[in-house]
This record gives structure tokens, C-alpha cells and sequence, in this order.
DNA sequence: TCAATAACTAAGCGGTTGCTTAGATTTAAC
DNA sequence: GTTAAATCTAAGCAACCGCTTAGTTATTGA
């Protein structure tokens, strides 16, 4: 009895998700979103109900996304040198073209206000202590390492992550690639 | 023949600055600036020409405020070690009672975007790069370091500083001392 | 063929943004 | 005391914000 739908909504997301990732959540508007995903902005919301929701769509793909990374990381057991192998790939993963874009959940926790949505700081503090946990894990596996750092070093490598999510806008490859370099020089 | 302000300059400005601290330059509204500044929109526009004006104007401010610090640095002849000390007394600066706002200037490059004001994107790189710069005469001065690391570790310790700002919002005190103890561990 | 239903477009809601204008008020020189 | 200049307050500008409503168009089953 009725219309189909005109636009596939995991294509719409997918554009939505690279604007969200360039520009930040606030500063990205629903006028904006309209035009990247090339529906109306009834359908916007008819969709996902509101910008909330396409945010949050939008981190579901991204860390579809970046499973692959995330992946090698969950299944490695090279102690430190598998999360410097993440530090690597996920600068790869966070370039579009010759660009850095950070990346998307680091980027938007840089924007946290006091009055930031708590849906959303919810979705963003899940992610980071997912990946926080696996730094953990990772170092846990190191036989010579003192068990009494590991929290320490963890708080460490996220620091030089967060870091990273700014740098890569400001410094070139090369000198990426050094920090990550120096940062793992004595772990 | 004219009216005296009623406003001293200065303290309008601190209050502004502290504001912008708080929240960046794109969060904080004129109206929310009236409000903090204790005068009305006209006679910030009449000080300070633009929200632009009022927020360089704090920039200013905060380097002479943050001057005690950055003085430290420039006079110390510790190599490595005056700068471990610049990070930990930053992180003293940083915090206003329990809570700790980071820093206004990489708060701000944190919301740097592809059309951010070109003025203010200039006055935040002019700050960031003069703090690297003091970091590459400082590293110069230990006796025994690679010539040729100064430049890539330069580049690390600026990281882990922006890092830092994300970071302070995040995590504890301890956690925060534990990652500026660790980033020095090796250098 | 036609009525039901969902997706579409476009217009507009109240609120906020940075900034300006109009006009009243205060001050100081003559 | 008068007048000129700088400051003040308050109202309002166009543009934008997230979101909704009204009305049209397309697709479907009966």
C-alpha cells in the first residue's frame, strides 16, 4: 500500500557519519546533514527521529568500521607491540586522502561541554574505555612487565591517543609517525 | 566633555577569558558574555569592535597570566627535566578548585575547523609553537641527546600536552601525574 | 480502478546566533 | 547653565538552529 523508501539508509548514514567526523557534532547542522545525505529533513527524522540519532547511527557504523582495527588488536597477543601496531593502522584508517581527520568519537570528546547531550557522552565514554580496556589487556600479556604500572601505562597510551586526534590535524605524517615512534620507545 | 566607562577593561576580560576557558570560542555566546562581563553587548562591541576582539584580547590576558610558568621554562637550564616541570606546573595552572579546564589555547585548537576564523587560527598556532619552540631549546641543552631527536621528540612532548588538555577533563589527578611521569620515563 | 498509506516537498515554528541602531543618560569643557 | 561628546540601555536586525506541520506525490493491495 505504500511509498518505498528512496534512499538506502546505511548509504545515508555513511555520508553522514564522514561529516560528523570532519566538522564535529555540534558544529554540524541538520541543514548540513540534509544536503550530505541528499534526503529531506522529514526523512532525517522520520528515520533516525532526531540529530541524536544520526550521531549515534553514525558511531554504530564507525565502529563497524574500524573493527578491522580493532580486531587485529582483541586478537593479538604481541603484548605492547600489538597496540603499537593499532596506533599505526589507525592513523591509516583516520586519513582520507592526503588529510587526517582524527578520529570521530575523539574528535567529538574534544567538544564535550558541561552541557553535552548525556546520550552521547554515554556512546562516546563506551567507546573509549573499550578500547582503554584493551590497552590492558594487551600489556597484561607482557611477561617482564610490572603488574602495578599496567593502569599507569594504560592511562599513558590513551593520553598519546587523544593527542593524536588533534595532532593529526596540525603535524605532517612523518612527524605522526615519530610520536608514535617515541611513544612506545620504552614500554 | 564625555562620559567615563564604567567598566575597568582588564577586568571584563578576565571574566571573559575564564568563560572562554570553560567552555571554548565557539560554545560561548555575546549574550553569555554580557552576562559574565557584567556589561551590555553594546559596549563590548564599542571595547572590542567583536566576539573575535574579545576573545584575542583573552588570549592575551592568559599569556601574561601563564607567563609565571612559561618564564620557568625559559630560564631553566635543567634540559628535559625543566620541561617534566613546566608540565606539572601547567597542570597546577590548569585547575580551578577540583576541576580542570585544560588549557585555554588547546581547548581551543580542539575546535578548530575548515572554516574557523583565520585571525584566531593564527594567534593559537603562534602559542602552540612557541611552547615547541622552548621545548627544542631546552632538549638542547642536555649533553648526551641525539641532535637529531630533538626535532620528532619536540613533536612528542607537544602531543602529550594536547593530549593532556583533552585528558584533564577526563581523568584523576593521580591518573593525570601518572602519564606526565611516564612520558618523561625515557627521555 | 481506486482508496489507503507511507514517503515526499516546502514552508514555517519558536528560539538563538553575532551584531547594530535609536535614543536616553551621564560627564565635562566652555 | 548650556552644549557637545562619550557611555549607557533596550530593542531589533537578518541569519541560523533543531524540529514540526500541512499538503502533495507515489506505490500498493483490494
Amino acid at each position: 500500500m505504500a511509498r518505498k523508501k528512496q534512499y538506502n539508509e546505511t548509504e545515508v548514514i555513511d555520508k553522514a557519519m564522514r561529516l560528523f567526523w570532519r566538522n564535529g557534532y555540534e558544529s554540524t547542522s541538520v541543514r548540513m546533514l540534509e544536503k550530505e545525505m541528499g534526503i529531506n529533513q522529514f526523512s532525517i527524522y522520520a528515520s533516525f527521529k532526531n540529530k541524536e540519532g544520526v550521531f549515534l547511527e553514525s558511531i554504530k557504523l564507525y565502529n563497524t568500521q574500524i573493527k578491522a582495527i580493532t580486531n587485529t588488536l582483541e586478537k593479538s597477543n604481541n603484548g605492547v607491540e600489538g597496540i603499537k601496531d593499532y596506533f599505526f593502522d589507525f592513523l591509516d584508517f583516520s586519513r582520507e586522502g592526503a588529510i587526517f581527520k582524527g578520529c570521530l568519537v575523539t574528535n567529538t570528546v574534544n567538544e564535550i561541554k558541561e552541557d553535552s547531550s548525556p546520550v552521547i557522552m554515554a556512546a562516546l565514554k563506551r567507546f573509549s574505555s573499550n578500547i582503554r580496556e584493551l590497552f590492558v589487556r594487551n600489556l597484561k600479556q607482557d611477561d617482564l612487565r610490572d603488574e602495578k604500572e599496567i593502569e599507569a601505562q594504560a592511562d599513558y597510551l590513551m593520553n598519546a591517543l587523544l593527542g593524536l586526534s588533534i595532532s593529526s590535524k596540525v603535524f605532517k605524517e612523518e612527524q605522526l609517525k615519530g610520536i608514535i615512534r617515541i611513544t612506545f620507545l620504552h614500554l
